[in-house]
DNA sequence: GTCTATACAGCGATAGAC
DNA sequence: GTCTATCGCTGTATAGAC
C-alpha cells in the first residue's frame, strides 16, 4: 500500500470511527506515520480525500452490479445483491450517516448521491413491473402503491445506516437488506409470501 | 423575547441552516446584535444551547400528546397527531438530519432519544394491537410482521428527515404522515383498506 | 446584563530544506 | 516524497470594566 492508499484507508477508518468535523489532516497524517506536510503533497485538502473516497463508493457499487439478465430477477439474486450493496455502504458508512456534513462540505456529492438514488428508483420499478407481470404481486395492486414501494425501497437504502442507531440493531447489512425484503411481502399473492418468507 | 430566548431562537435557525459545526457562538452573537461575551454568560458554550434547543424538542413533544383516551385510537385522530409531531420535528431538524453531530458532542442526547423511540414504539404497539382486535387488520398478520410494523414505524419516524433530502419531496411534515399510514395499508383488510385510502 | 479585550488551542495550508 | 517550521485564521472561553 502506498502513501496515498494508506492515506485513504486510514481517512475512511477514522471519518467512520470519530466523524467528518473531528477529523483533521493531522489526525490521519500522524495515525499513519507521516507528517502533514507529507499529506498535503498527496491531498491538497481535507475535502479531496473525502472526493476520493466518495468516488471508491462509487466504483465499488458500479462493480457490484449484475448484468446477466436472465437472473436478474431470482428473488435469491436480488437479495443477495442487496447485501452486497449494503455491505459496501456500511464500509462507507459516514457518507451516509454524516451525509449532510458531508453535502455541506461538497455539494457536488449530493447532487451525485441523489443521481446514484434516482437511477436505483428506475432499477426497482422494473424489477417490481416484472414480478407484476409475473403474477408474483397481488393483482389489486395500484401503480400508486409501485409507485409507493419504489419510494419505500429508496427511503430504506438512503436511510438504514441513520436509522440502525435508533432502532438498535448494529449496522447489520443482512438485517436491513431482508427489511427491504420485508416490506414487500404483503404486497404478494399469499403463495408467493410463503416462498419469500422461507428465503428470508 | 429576552436575550436567552433571542440566542436560543436564532441557534436553532442557524443550526437547522448551516449545521452545528458551522454555526459558532460569534455567529448567533453578532445575527443578534449581542457580543459574544454576552451570550456567553447566558450560556457558558455551545454545547449548552444545543441541550437547551433539545429540551425545548422534548417539551414540545410532550405538549403535544393526546390523553382521552376513548379518541387517541381512530385513525383520523393519530393522522392529525403523527403530522403535529412531524411538524415540531421539522422545526428542530438539525436534531435529526445532523443527528451523529449532535451526539457525539452531546451522547446524552443520543440516549434520549433512543429512549423517546423506544417509548413510540410501545405506543404504536399499542395502537395496532387495538386495530387487530377490532378487526380492522388482516387476520393473517402474524405476530413477526406486527413486531416488523413498529420497526417499521420507528425507522420512518426517526429518519423521515433524513430520507427527504433523498426524495426530492421536501420536509413535508404532511406527506411523511401519511406515507407512514400508507405502509399499513396492505395490512388492513379489503374494506378498512378503501376508508383509510379515503383518508389519506 | 452587557461590553471590550484577550488568552489559548486547533485547524488548514504553505514554504523551503533534504 | 518526505520532513520541519510556521503563518493566518477561526473557534471556545475567560477577565475585568461599566
Amino acid at each position: 500500500m502506498n502513501t496515498k492508499e494508506k492515506i485513504l484507508a486510514e481517512g475512511l477508518k477514522l471519518f467512520n470511527k470519530d466523524g467528518v468535523e473531528n477529523v483533521t489532516t493531522r489526525h490521519i497524517a500522524s495515525e499513519i506515520g507521516i507528517s502533514q506536510g507529507n499529506l498535503h503533497y498527496h491531498f491538497p485538502n481535507k475535502n479531496e480525500i473525502i472526493l476520493a473516497l466518495f468516488d471508491g463508493l462509487m466504483e465499488q457499487l458500479m462493480a457490484a452490479r449484475r448484468h446477466n439478465s436472465a437472473e436478474v430477477f431470482r428473488k435469491e439474486e436480488v437479495l443477495e445483491s442487496m447485501k452486497q450493496n449494503f455491505l459496501i455502504m456500511q464500509s462507507y458508512r459516514f457518507l451516509f450517516k454524516d451525509n449532510e456534513v458531508v453535502w455541506r462540505r461538497l455539494p457536488a456529492i449530493r447532487k451525485k448521491m441523489i443521481a446514484l438514488l434516482d437511477q436505483k428508483k428506475l432499477e426497482i420499478k422494473s424489477i417490481i413491473a416484472e414480478y407484476v407481470r409475473h403474477g408474483i404481486f397481488r393483482e389489486d395492486i395500484s401503480q400508486v402503491q409501485i409507485d409507493f414501494l419504489a419510494d419505500q425501497f429508496i427511503f430504506t437504502i438512503s436511510s438504514w445506516l441513520t436509522a440502525s442507531e435508533y432502532l438498535g440493531v448494529g449496522n447489520k447489512a443482512s438485517y436491513f437488506a431482508v427489511y427491504t425484503f420485508r416490506q414487500w411481502l404483503p404486497y404478494l399473492t399469499q403463495d408467493e409470501m410463503k416462498k419469500w418468507e422461507e428465503m428470508l
